[in-house]
DNA sequence: CCATAAAAACAATCTTGATTGTTTTTATGT
DNA sequence: ACATAAAAACAATCAAGATTGTTTTTATGG
């Protein structure tokens, strides 16, 4: 079952693959991240039309033609930049539901406002970002799409870990998560813009925790189920 | 490298505008909306860094040279574009708030759903398009961000004159229009990228028109079906 | 006849992918 | 150990295509 999805990416981009250690090895891995990680950064800065190859070189402090030495178009920048960001995202999620406390009820309070602080990253900006772009570029959806499912999942995956005791009621549950999806993600983007200030965002914050609280199981009987 | 740009732009680009009537001035009017009608569409279709000029043109069905003779230079055609798709905005949704049933338990689903297809229409998209792109633009923004102002402002107008009974509770009806925005536009953005099926959509519209009903005074006394 | 609409041609800039040259690291034969 | 070859990292430049704004030419209506 798990066996089909191992994205990692086959098309091995760059030059030779070949050395697997020595110091060249490690120099060429650490361009690479470092130009991916420019990459992002200009995503964030600049968006992802203005994010060409000669600010991406220039923002990772290379000539650009050591950067196209690395990866032979710049589709495949962006590709690997993909893949990063969404490792990096899936971590900072995961070490965000495993540091929740282990019981009581803030916590929905601490999930919601981990996941908001998520949705107000850059990071999320940049997926933003791509996300827009895709919709008008099938080559970046092709490896945008996998990315955002796979990322979901683990959020739902998370969920279900963080809130066992909805399991029995999936359909709440599942209410209860888009609800939170959409929501979070349509205050972020309009944050963006300047469209949602800070205070409304605090109200709108508290009264889905509310709203959350009255979806859970675990509190619809003022007692804890185990 | 800082470019400057005068802010006070003149909304009258174009050719002569001294015939104030005659032919001439007719055509050349109903090309100009041609033009502006053919940015939008390119817009939508293509995202705006891939809305050109020469595209714009072909959409419109004229020379490049044909209308860069009606707009100076590619950011007015921008400029005229938002207010026509910023006016468009405004005109369907003041005949959709008018459109309203006078009273009933109907008119919290009747209102949500208008908007619902307010932000499931091309126009939002176009819209959405040009708000990621006015973030890094700041040209843009100068444009842009005074439509979105006044069409949240037109929003809240109508919502009020539409749900006057709320007028009393100011904050729980703050609280549900911009839960009720921010929700719709996360979810219409989700629906964009594939995020967001109809069957959870259907059920995300009518969970938070429970809650609006929640929210309202006017069946506060009712006994809200759980 | 003249002003405007429309079309075409033009120059400047930018981006991309490709090619070529230079330096540094790694491998290898004696 | 060391000289030398191979490979990789890095830099610089070039040609092709696209986009933008400007200028010039043609058509058309009053």
């Amino acid at each position: 079952m798990n066996k089909q999805n191992t994205p990692q990416i086959a098309d091995d981009d760059g030059p030779g693959r070949r050395g697997k250690n020595g110091l060249q090895a490690k120099k060429s891995a650490s361009t690479r991240t470092a130009i991916v990680e420019a990459a992002i950064q200009c995503i964030v800065k600049y968006g992802y039309a203005k994010t060409t190859t000669p600010r991406i070189a220039e923002e990772a402090g290379l000539s650009r033609g050591a950067m196209m030495h690395h990866f032979s178009n710049r589709l495949t920048v962006i590709q690997s930049a993909i893949t990063h960001l969404h490792e990096k995202r899936i971590k900072a999620f995961r070490r965000a539901g495993s540091s929740l406390p282990p019981a009581g009820s803030n916590r929905v309070h601490d999930a919601l406002m981990a996941y908001w602080k998520q949705v107000t990253h850059p990071l999320f900006v940049a997926f933003h970002e791509l996300t827009v772009a895709a919709r008008t570029d099938k080559d970046l959806a092709d490896i945008l799409i996998p990315a955002r499912r796979s990322f979901h999942q683990e959020w739902y995956r998370v969920a279900v870990e963080q809130f066992p005791e909805w399991e029995g009621d999936s359909e709440k549950f599942d209410i209860a998560l888009h609800l939170t999806q959409n929501l979070l993600e349509g205050m972020a983007v309009n944050r963006l813009s300047g469209d949602l200030d800070e205070d409304t965002a605090k109200k709108l914050l508290a009264y889905l925790e509310e709203e959350l609280r009255a979806l859970s199981p675990a509190t619809r009987l003022d007692k804890v189920r185990k």
